[in-house]
DNA sequence: AAGCGAACCTGGCTGC
DNA sequence: TGCAGCCAGGTTCGCT
């Protein structure tokens, strides 16, 4: 699963390959993802042109020539492969290959592009999804009209932040990875943020505001340690756990970089602190930190 | 309204 | 080897 790193990292590998390319045909192995596909889903994206490819939170858009978007969401283990089988197919996409690991059971939808390449969406768990929206009702869909900002934009400030989290008496963890407020983080780039802003997972999410909503000296820290890692795991081509691969199959790195996720039991990587990494469950999911030097 | 837990679904790993 | 149990990157739903 996917985070905004990973999400960012597929997109810049589907949108060379989709951008001004002609969808020839839709094929799904299954009526459903986790919700019903659309309404004469395949029909409606067959002979369509993509304009181009973008990420809002954790959904990749695909911007139709009809004025809509095909909107798609990795869940927890969605992944798309690529193939450039057709020997007529552009130069680009000569690197992509398919088939790196992904159990074909769960190949749910084949598009294959008029050029001959062939983009395969797999799921193992099923927790993915896909959606066809009209452009000018994309503010309003129920998916995205709750979305909070997006955390490398210039709308996440410590301000925001602090006018969001006043007087909130649930964990800063779950404040952070509601997608209502910030949207892309997720439980990994959390723990991590976290650590770097060394601040404890079960801190109140108020405490991020000081007086007035302005924000506390803990909001002032968090809000660059968000951006900056990342910022770093985007660069690093995103982290690779079980399930998430690039596009082309290959790794992303940011795994190795990790300081507190799934570090259970090691060293603080803190210089002189003398900390072990411990995991506690929050809200049904493992938050990941040092209970020495994340204290305040 | 906010804040919990459960649910959705499958696979991989651990330990008996 | 087999099997039960636990864990997993996300989101929604329904009940306090």
């Amino acid at each position: 699963m996917p985070e905004l790193p990973e999400v960012e990292t597929v997109c810049r590998g589907l949108a060379p390959v989709l951008s001004g390319q002609i969808i020839a045909s839709v094929k799904l192995a299954r009526p459903d993802l986790r919700f019903p596909l659309p309404d004469r889903f395949a029909q409606r994206l067959e002979g369509r042109r993509v304009r181009s490819v973008s990420r809002r939170a954790k959904y990749i858009l695909a911007h139709l020539d009809d004025d809509s978007v095909l909107a798609m969401h990795l869940g927890m283990t969605g992944r798309f492969t690529i193939a450039a089988k057709d020997k007529a197919a552009p130069e680009p996409l000569g690197e992509y290959v398919y088939g790196h690991g992904a159990d074909a059971r769960h190949d749910h939808v084949v598009f294959r592009l008029k050029n001959g390449a062939v983009i395969t969406y797999n799921d193992a768990r099923r927790f993915g999804y896909m959606s066809l929206i009209a452009s000018q009702d994309l503010a309003h869909d129920p998916f995205f009209a709750n979305l909070g900002v997006e955390p490398l934009g210039d709308d996440l400030t410590p301000e925001y932040v602090a006018a969001k989290a006043a007087g909130r008496k649930s964990d800063i963890k779950a404040f952070l990875m509601d997608q209502r407020i910030i949207a892309g983080l997720g439980n990994i780039y959390v723990c991590e943020a976290l650590y770097r802003a060394r601040l404890k997972p079960t801190l109140p999410a108020g405490r991020l505001a000081a007086r007035g909503a302005k924000p506390s000296d803990a909001a002032r820290r968090l809000v660059p340690h968000i951006k900056a890692v990342l910022t770093e795991a985007i660069l690093a081509g995103g982290s690779t756990l079980r399930d998430y691969q690039h596009t082309d199959g290959s790794s992303g790195s940011f795994q190795e970089s990790f300081s507190v996720y799934g570090r259970e039991g090691e060293p603080c990587l803190t210089p002189g602190c003398k900390g072990t990494v411990r995991r506690k469950t929050q809200g049904g999911r493992s938050t990941f930190f040092c209970g020495v030097c994340q204290r305040t």
